[in-house]
RNA sequence: GGGCGCUUAGCUCAGUUGGCUAGAGCAUCUCGUUUACACCGAGAGGGUCGGGGGUUCGAGUCCCUCAGCGCCCA
């Protein structure tokens, strides 16, 4: 006896989840166990998410996609592994920290550095905590056991060893020179930490004297505040007026600089006729200031020129940074800000007369992705990964699939039969494309931040002048082969300064990584440092940009470099890297992907951080603008998860997941007072967005208000008691909501009707047809499921489940059997069979509702279906995938023979409600001798679908009281309406369908006729449109005698 | 500026190498409820596949072009 009591009339998710959730954890489901060789691994990374704020829907959908992926391997009979964990986020993390700070009426600077990183710490704990637990709500089978952080000991220690091999391979250096400053979160960013923006400025021309009075040159520039710097002005070498100017020197105004007039061909020629906006603006002449443009750099190293920095590090005019002749007049504009000295030496050369011109002038200026500010080129020492190298680089191109990449640049060394060569593919394909045309054009890699919270960059530094050391010290960076640092394990490099002057720069390894050395002298890591310390040697104050330890994250989690330090990662590495996908977002393609690829194939001889990479679709709310977490717009998964339950959740996110769609996410909120949905009041922010405004009212009470998502996250608005935090909703997870509760109540009315206790394994070859049927469809079912999910197709995936079990398993199955099934044992024991399968195969998206009901269909299954294979288990998460060998006798015709049957039933029906018969009412049919045989193969199901009482032979339909339908090229009859025939109706259905026919026949025959399509054509698509053609003749002909009757 | 995508029913989206009468969900309309599910069932209406041109026997699908939207990279 099942206890189909105890399942309520609609499925409600609140009442299951949690339970469902810790049944799984106390059953430790989802641990990763590292089995043999023989064992196939599947494992996948999480992208961590940052710790700045709670998951919104863009993660649900992710992490939705990886479970789906994760389940499904894991009951295919993979030893899975899905590892999760949390990022620290240096600069977002940090920045929301100074925000509460700021909030509390303190700062960073105040409390100081070690208070600063406890209170981040404080920040972390929380919202880890949050994500981790919204991960579970959602149902993410990850194995929690072994989360991670990226600042962790063991990732720590990954950073640690992974800098100091690259630094010590050469592949790390210090650098001065221009890096993308932002000047008031006051650090340098990366290239793709900069978001270009279009913005409606002004082409300033300013005149420059000659030294020898004999004239000016006027030069076009955007930036005029930077003139300060100004060390060369160029011009094309062929431009006209060149020759005569070259060498010639300009007194800089306001400065009384002299500076060359070089030819550099760098510079765009004026050109008013010129499509190019570029040609159209400008003079002929640039300003070159290679202190503060990366294109005058550029310059600069090709003349030889000098640098000169009139900038602070929050972007103010200051003559402390690396300008040391500023004129008296000069020192006026000390101190203004960028936007202010602007103004002001516009003014001056206005004043002066020496402003030729300004124009209006659209162009794109880079702007911090974190504090919109417009970034500033500011030179500063940093360090970079050379990932420019060709074992980064190189490496990272070379693993792609070249059947997806174009052929590798002259560059880069070719592909070698090595490990990871070729192995990384796509899906979908086309972003390989993106890969490679970033690693084509990539630049060395800036990782110092100027920040506090982030893994702190393990290099001792000291500057002496040239004989204050032993070394010699070229331009660059050179590694010194033997010192007392070598010695002691450390890494030691040394460069000349610009400023003459002798760096010595010493990279510790983490103590795991120093034991290990051989080396002369043995000494422990913080002997190591307070010995560097008391030579003079100070630390690097800055962190490392947060994508050096995201770049280690597969490697890191299972332990690398020294996994029997960490017990519990030890065999990890080994079996389950490579990963198996990686599944993440566009953008980060560049920022973490590239990454992965080159610092995983570098530090494990060419091994592939995962095979391959699955680029999911972004979700963006009702306005078409990307749900992010910076900007507030983001739905918390909880949420929906709150309205429509979390399977709902999951199986409309994977539903919606094509290959080339975004997805489109209208969201309504719910009103905290009244329960009530609405659409709420929308608000544009600075930034040009469309948010919902902070306080919102309520739709059924004018005096009652509430905060919205973005008014919380934004830090707006704070909901209190009266003012209380609105979730959001959206109706789009009907869909979802309404398919669980499908398959909760097709369970129900199962289990309602399984009483037997049948021990008997079931022979499908005996059963009637649609019980042979369902097996058929299902095994098709499983087969598109099992190649679907390989190529990553998501939404058919989901639609292939959905068009099963909702038509074909309730719609059709279910509504046949019912006629036979309570006196039918066998058949109940069919029905659990399919059941089972059913949970098993729904399982990977909705594993909530499935896991629910497990153990009341489990017990219901007493026994077995021939070449079904569905072995007992305990938790649903961990059964296995349904394995189904039905033999080929079985399923031929089974199909066809029931789409005609089902075609039959739906004319039927549509005649049925054209005539106006009563749902109840029975009916006659009166077929020929072909419809009759196959109404005897499908073994009842027209009759009971279609509400049929008797079937006889055609000719002994009655003469009057009959209605007619064509189907399959002959005439149908059905009498017993029990009412008067609609003979209106009937006729103009005969007549649309002649018409239809008739349009058909018609294009069928014109396509027949056709030379070029004879002799073109597959002859397998000739012969299927004859035969539509007889088919659609035999039709018109049935129809005609039908109409031809009624007259 | 370069690259990638999108534009198909009122809405949100499918449509694999060109080949059946272009599909689904929602919404709409009609009918139906003691009988698994109204988070339901049956039926119906609704599309010149963004505009234009081309290739082809044949184009929603391939090519060119124009327009609009979005993303990534500079």
């Amino acid at each position: 006896m099942t206890n189909q009591e105890k399942l309520q009339k609609s499925y409600n998710p609140a009442d299951v989840e949690e339970a469902i959730s810790k049944l799984w954890n106390q059953n430790g489901s989802f641990d990763a166990h590292v089995g043999s060789l023989s064992d196939t691994a599947f494992s996948v990374v999480i992208p961590p998410p940052n710790v700045t704020a709670a998951l919104h829907l863009g993660h649900a959908l992710n992490n939705t996609l990886q479970d789906v992926l994760i389940r499904y391997h894991r009951m295919a009979g993979d030893s899975t592994l899905w590892m999760p964990g949390t990022d620290h986020a240096g600069i977002a993390t940090q920045t929301v920290v100074e925000k509460r700070l700021i909030n509390d009426g303190t700062s960073r600077l105040e409390i100081g550095r070690d208070a600063f990183v406890q209170r981040t710490q404080e920040w972390k704990n929380e919202y880890e905590k949050i994500i981790i637990d919204q991960l579970i709500a959602m149902g993410a089978s990850c194995d929690f056991n072994r989360t991670r952080f990226t600042m962790d000991d063991l990732c720590a220690t990954a950073v640690r060893h992974a800098f100091f091999t690259l630094f010590k391979d050469g592949l790390i250096y210090r650098g001065k020179r221009l890096v993308n400053w932002d000047p008031v979160t006051m650090t340098a960013l990366a290239d793709d930490e900069v978001e270009m923006e279009e913005i409606e400025g002004s082409m300033w021309y300013l005149k420059y004297p000659l030294e020898d009075d004999t004239g000016h040159v006027i030069v076009a520039t955007t930036r005029p505040e930077t003139m300060l710097g100004d060390t060369a002005v160029a011009v094309n070498p062929n431009d006209p007026r060149a020759e005569e100017l070259i060498g010639k020197l300009i007194r800089l105004p306001i400065v009384g600089r002299l500076i060359p007039i070089i030819a550099d061909d760098y510079v765009i020629m004026a050109d008013s006729d010129s499509n190019d906006p570029k040609a159209q603006f400008a003079s002929g002449f640039l300003k070159v200031t290679p202190g503060h443009d990366p294109n005058d750099w550029e310059i600069g190293t090709r003349h030889n020129l000098d640098v000169i920095n009139v900038m602070a590090p929050d972007a103010s005019i200051s003559e402390s940074y690396g300008w040391d002749d500023a004129s008296k007049e000069a020192k006026t504009f000390v101190g203004l800000s960028r936007d202010d000295a602007r103004t002001a030496i516009i003014d001056w050369f206005s004043q002066n007369n020496l402003l030729a011109d300004v124009k209006p002038y659209t162009h794109s200026v880079g702007h911090s992705y974190r504090s919109h500010v417009p970034i500033e080129p500011w030179l500063s020492s940093q360090w970079y990964v050379a990932v420019t190298d060709d074992k980064l680089r190189g490496s990272a191109l070379r693993a792609q699939d070249p059947s997806q990449a174009p052929d590798l640049p002259q560059d880069v060394e070719g592909r070698s039969k090595g490990d990871g060569d070729g192995g990384l593919t796509f899906f979908p394909e086309r972003y390989a494309k993106t890969y490679y045309s970033w690693h084509e054009g990539i630049r060395d890699w800036c990782i110092s931040r100027q920040l506090w919270w982030g893994h702190q960059i393990p290099v001792w530094v000291r500057t002496v002048p040239e004989n204050g050391t032993e070394f010699e010290a070229n331009k660059n960076d050179c590694a010194v082969a033997d010192s007392e640092w070598v010695r002691r394990g450390a890494a030691h490099k040394i460069r000349r300064t610009e400023e003459g002057l002798i760096e010595e720069s010493i990279c510790v390894p983490p103590q795991s990584t120093l034991q290990r050395l051989e080396r002369s002298e043995s000494i422990s890591e913080s002997d190591l440092i307070d010995l560097l310390e008391d030579q003079g040697f100070e630390r690097d104050p800055d962190v490392l940009d947060t994508w050096f330890s995201s770049a280690l994250w597969p490697l890191s989690t299972m332990g690398w470099p020294w996994p029997e330090d960490f017990p519990e990662t030890e065999g990890l590495l080994d079996f389950y890297n490579p990963t198996s996908v990686l599944s993440t977002a566009r953008e980060i393609i560049t920022l973490w992907v590239s990454r992965m690829v080159m610092f995983n194939r570098y530090f494990l001889n060419g091994r592939l951080p995962f095979k391959d990479v699955f680029i999911h679709a972004m979700v963006q709310d009702g306005h078409g603008q990307k749900m992010s977490k910076s900007l507030g717009n983001g739905v918390d998964p909880r949420d929906i998860i709150f309205s429509h339950g979390a399977d709902a959740m999951r199986f409309t996110l994977v539903q919606m997941t094509t290959d080339t769609q975004d997805v489109r996410m209208p969201v309504e909120m719910v009103c905290p007072h009244s329960g009530v949905s609405f659409e709420p009041e929308f608000v544009r922010t600075q930034a040009g967005h469309l948010v919902a405004g902070p306080i919102q009212v309520s739709p059924q009470d004018d005096s009652k208000q509430m905060v919205s998502a973005y008014g919380a996250a934004s830090g707006v608005a704070e909901p209190n008691e009266q003012i209380p935090l609105a979730r959001n909703t959206s109706s789009k997870f009907d869909l979802g909501r309404n398919f669980a509760n499908k398959l909760w109540n097709a369970t129900r009315f199962a289990l309602n009707r399984i009483d037997e206790e049948l021990v008997a394994n079931i022979d499908l070859a005996n059963r009637p047809f649609i019980d042979k049927w369902i097996f058929a469809r299902l095994d098709e079912t499983v087969r598109k499921l099992d190649e679907s999910i390989e190529k990553y197709q998501f939404n058919i995936f989901a639609d292939t489940l959905y068009d099963f079990v909702w038509h074909d398993v309730c719609d059709r199955y279910l509504e046949a059997v019912k006629p036979t099934i309570d006196s039918d044992p066998e058949q109940q024991m069919v029905l659990a069979n399919l059941l089972n399968s059913v949970l098993r195969i729904m399982h990977p998206v909705c594993p909530f509702v499935t896991e629910a009901l497990w153990p009341h269909v489990r017990q219901a299954t007493s026994s077995t279906v021939g070449g079904v294979e569905l072995p007992d288990t305990e938790i649903l998460a961990t059964a296995s995938w349904p394995k189904i060998e039905i033999t080929q006798s079985l399923s031929t015709s089974l199909i066809s023979d029931f789409n005609s049957a089902d075609q039959l039933v739906s004319l039927v029906r549509s005649t049925r409600a054209e005539q106006r018969v009563k749902p109840k009412q029975t009916i006659e049919l009166y077929a020929p001798s072909t419809v009759l045989n196959l109404l005897d193969r499908v073994n009842g199901y027209v009759q009971t679908l279609a509400g049929i009482g008797e079937v006889k032979p055609l000719m002994e339909a009655p003469s009057d009281g009959s209605t007619v339908i064509t189907f399959e090229g002959t005439e149908i009859k059905i009498s017993g309406l029990e009412s008067d025939i609609d003979l209106d109706a009937q006729k103009s259905r005969l007549e649309k369908l002649i018409a239809d026919k008739e349009k058909q026949i018609s294009g069928f025959k014109g396509r027949l006729s056709n030379e070029g399509y004879l002799s073109n054509a597959k002859p397998e698509v000739i012969e299927e449109t004859r035969s539509l053609l007889a088919l659609a003749e035999a039709d018109l002909e049935a129809a005609e005698r039908s109409l031809a009757n009624l007259d």
